[in-house]
DNA sequence: GCCTACGGGAGTGACTTTCC
DNA sequence: GGAAAGTCACTCCCGTAGGC
């Protein structure tokens, strides 16, 4: 049996829409049950929510779009709301919504997006709807799968959204269908905000896509099916399918499509030549660009859901990795092979490359950049001590230092030679220090130059 | 006007992780 | 192994806002 996942503090408070210190009071109080794990704090959602219906309180009930304009209602913060978040600026072309927000050289070879939602809650209005997903809604006559009330939203970006109302079976029901074009520009807030009103409405997902996009070239289409032939893929899918696109009015080549599992089943990949499609749609594409793309349905659209609905950004993505990697996994064995080898073989390198960099890519970013200046500080702060004393030591001494300082020089990494200054000579600089022999001790090495 | 509840900021302490 | 940085929980004070 799977232990249930538990939220801590900060996560509870993200998905109840409070502060942190709003949580901490409620459990200090005992209005809602709390696990222990050492010092942390741990909390059962659906415990929480029985908790909070008990006590009959409204405190926490922070439906989406309860708040009016300018502060809060029914019980939510009666605090004014804070200014409107930067939105961040759309991705380029119809992707989808694409996370995360920065554009470095990182996040540019990794990227992740939603690229389709389909959820239906139980008893909702319309209305409501529609102010949670945004959007200029037109109602349309014909109605939607059966229901018998239809609207229609077309994005700027163009792209597709429906809803969906009045069923027979179940009037108040209310189906969403958003196509990955009118998502682009969304913020992941804005998803998860979606995925908690989905659960806080007791309604579930029908669908989620989640594209990776493997920016930087490390293997592309044809290569990954010749993985699969040579029997490298470990999977649960039973058939996979190579095809080569083709624009009937152009007769431009539209890019490869490798495609694993069936249209119908609840996980479909889909891995294709995205620089190639842009391009052959007129839109100039530098570097190659191949697109890992899921489609989740039913159960595993709802389990994708509930990740989105409780997990930060930072843990959403390897979280979805890890997902693609429960699907389709490559590692180093052939079809021969005994199963139990297979599940257990070496990962072969490009998907360790592809995975663990789409893995990363996000906490790259948000890595400070550190400066010769913080550097300074902490070796001041921090190592001047002991450098004091092993210059002084009988046993160590001022050589010994010089020495080990310049044997360091030589396990310099990348990082180290990121904090020369801009047009210093990595070459000069290593002959510079070579040069500085330990017996002329420290004023030479900062007087000298090399020959 | 008072009470109550909320959230922000500043600060503290215990503990863990990271870096060298 | 030492120190800094980070994490987590917590307290206190204060301003804001709704209900009565």
């Amino acid at each position: 049996m799977r232990m249930k996942a538990l939220l801590n503090v900060k996560e509870l408070a993200s998905v109840l829409g409070v502060s942190v210190k709003s949580v901490q009071r409620a459990y200090r109080r005992r209005e809602i049950p709390v696990h222990w794990l050492c010092r942390m704090a741990l909390f059962d959602l659906d415990e929480v929510r029985r908790a909070m219906a008990l006590n009959g309180s409204r405190r926490f009930d922070t439906s989406v779009g309860s708040h009016d304009k300018d502060g809060a209602a029914g019980g939510a913060s009666r605090r004014r709301q804070p200014a409107a978040r930067r939105v961040p600026k759309p991705p380029d072309g119809k992707t989808g919504a694409q996370f995360p927000e920065e554009d470095t050289e990182e996040t540019m070879s990794w990227t992740c997006s939603l690229g389709w939602l389909r959820f239906t809650v139980p008893n909702a209005s319309v209305e409501e709807t529609m102010r949670l997903v945004g959007g200029d809604w037109v109602p349309d006559e014909k109605g939607f799968l059966g229901y018998g009330r239809g609207w229609m939203c077309r994005g700027s970006a163009g792209g597709l959204g429906r809803i969906g109302s009045g069923a027979k079976r179940a009037p108040l029901e209310v189906h969403v269908d958003l196509s990955q074009e009118l998502l682009s520009g969304w913020t992941y807030d804005q998803f998860q905000a979606v995925a908690q009103w989905v659960f806080m409405k007791q309604g579930h997902f029908g669908r989620i896509d989640v594209a990776l996009d493997d920016r930087s070239g490390v293997i592309d289409v044809e290569a990954v099916y010749d993985a699969v032939v040579a029997g490298q893929c470990v999977s649960h899918f039973r058939k996979s399918q190579l095809i080569e696109g083709l624009d009937v009015g152009s007769g431009e080549e539209t890019g490869t499509t490798l495609c694993m599992g069936s249209r119908q089943s609840d996980t479909y990949l889909r891995i294709y030549d995205k620089a190639a499609q842009q391009q052959s749609k007129g839109i100039v594409v530098e570097g190659p660009w191949v697109r890992w793309e899921m489609e989740w349905k039913d159960e595993r659209a709802q389990a994708v859901g509930l990740a989105l609905s409780v997990l930060d950004q930072d843990r959403f993505q390897p979280y979805i990795v890890g997902v693609f990697r429960t699907a389709v996994d490559f590692r180093d064995c052939t079809r021969e092979d005994d199963p139990k080898d297979r599940y257990h073989a070496p990962l072969l390198a490009w998907w360790k490359v592809l995975t663990e960099g789409m893995q990363r890519a996000k906490l790259d970013v948000v890595k400070a950049v550190k400066k010769i200046e913080d550097v300074k500080q902490w070796a001041a702060k921090s190592l001047a001590p002991m450098l004091g004393l092993l210059c002084v030591h009988p046993e160590a001494g001022e050589r010994w230092l010089v020495s080990t300082i310049i044997e360091g020089v030589e396990r310099w990494r990348p990082k180290h030679y990121a904090f020369l200054a801009s047009g210093q000579d990595v070459q000069q600089v290593l002959k510079k220090v070579r040069w500085w022999k330990p017996t002329d001790g420290f004023a030479a090495g900062c007087a000298s130059t090399a020959p």
